[in-house]
DNA sequence: CAATATACTGTATATAATTACAGTAAGTGT
DNA sequence: ACACTTACTGTAATTATATACAGTATATTG
């Protein structure tokens, strides 16, 4: 979420979700008598200042003398970010780590995808992910052993294979011969298993 | 294309092309008005006319009474087809291959992809086309030696490496030490490269 | 405590938009 | 030849829609 978009209230909240679900539904937005009517106002002006409302907080543009003029912002809440190289130290979904956007509309998932990110190297070859791919990663999926995982190890963000975790003991493998499996101690080393990978998108073969 | 849907005319077309522009662009449907605005029609009529044409050939539907109530329809048009098996003999976009389909909205890579292919067999994991995985297919793209390709010999549809081609002698590589290379002579046995493949997803990890 | 935001009702109006009706003209199919 | 389709112009009515103005009431904030 940036700066300069306010949070929207529980209602206004509540009307954005339902523009975007008649968007879905019809393939275009809704009138303010559609809102107001959905929603029970007994005057389309309800719904008429609620979308000046959230045009204000950014979320909408209102499209002036056109009916239905309703245009959804392409706020981060709509984007998937793809993340290219990740800068040492920071946050993962840093700004200067985004190398684009892409709209949540797009996904062809099933799983919620947090964000996409682009694999450095060849350490796991060895089950079909390639430098290059990107790897869709949902942050909050439960991961397991055996799963492909998205970890930190001081302040290092890596791709690799749960193998092992306790309190003591994270085993992560890299799915490639020439390259040994990373043990880590938690308690003395800073590891954070950002994210499991749910998904891989290879844009050029 | 399906059996009801009859051809449109080259203005029906353009004007189709024109509702799917606009709402690419703003968000939702042409009025009349715009429609004859950028065509140059002196009558909103003149939209209104064409629209209904259009409807009636099954490519969109009305709304009655709804201002833009213009609604695509679902046509194969606008779909990318899953393709899962290849029944022997039958073309690959035969209906019974179609697994599912994809709106092509959802299509995240730069080419245009005429329909995934769900891969089976382990042929190519040295390029990390694994099985299950979807791969994109593109049959217009000109296809090079070196790339990855769709084949149909015999009447057998196969992912492999174009390694060479002739008129006499064509190479198809499966990437993977455990096959050998396929070998053909175009001039005696039934052969044709589908398409090319451009990109690869995977649905799960 | 005054200003501002939220969340509406109620009325009214200008304009946006659909849509009917009446034509013209050229081309297609049977 | 006659019906039907395509491709428009022109006018106009009806309805759909945005949007202004005047209120009421409660909550939040500096």
């Amino acid at each position: 979420m940036s700066q300069r978009m306010k949070n929207l209230t529980k209602r206004q909240e509540e009307i954005l979700n339902l523009i975007k679900t008649h968007i879905s539904d019809f393939g275009f937005p809704p009138t303010r008598a559609d809102i107001a009517k959905t929603l029970g106002f007994k005057s389309p002006n309800a719904a008429e200042q609620h979308l000046r409302a959230i045009e204000k907080k950014g979320f909408i543009k209102i499209l002036s003398g056109a009916s239905r003029g309703i245009v959804l912002s392409e706020s981060e809440n709509n984007e998937i970010p793809v993340i290219g190289l990740v800068a040492a130290g920071g946050p993962i979904l840093a700004q200067e780590n985004i190398e684009k956007t892409i709209p949540k509309s797009r996904n062809l998932f099933s799983d919620d995808i947090d964000y996409y990110l682009r694999v450095k190297g060849d350490s796991m070859v060895d089950v079909g992910i390639y430098e290059e791919d990107l790897i869709g990663v949902s942050k909050s999926k439960d991961f397991k052993v055996g799963n492909v995982v998205v970890a930190r190890i001081n302040d290092e963000v890596t791709v690799k294979t749960l193998i092992e975790m306790s309190q003591t003991k994270v085993v992560l493998r890299p799915e490639n011969q020439n390259y040994k499996d990373i043990i880590v101690n938690p308690e003395t080393d800073e590891l954070a298993i950002e994210g499991s990978c749910v998904a891989l998108v290879r844009e050029s073969i």
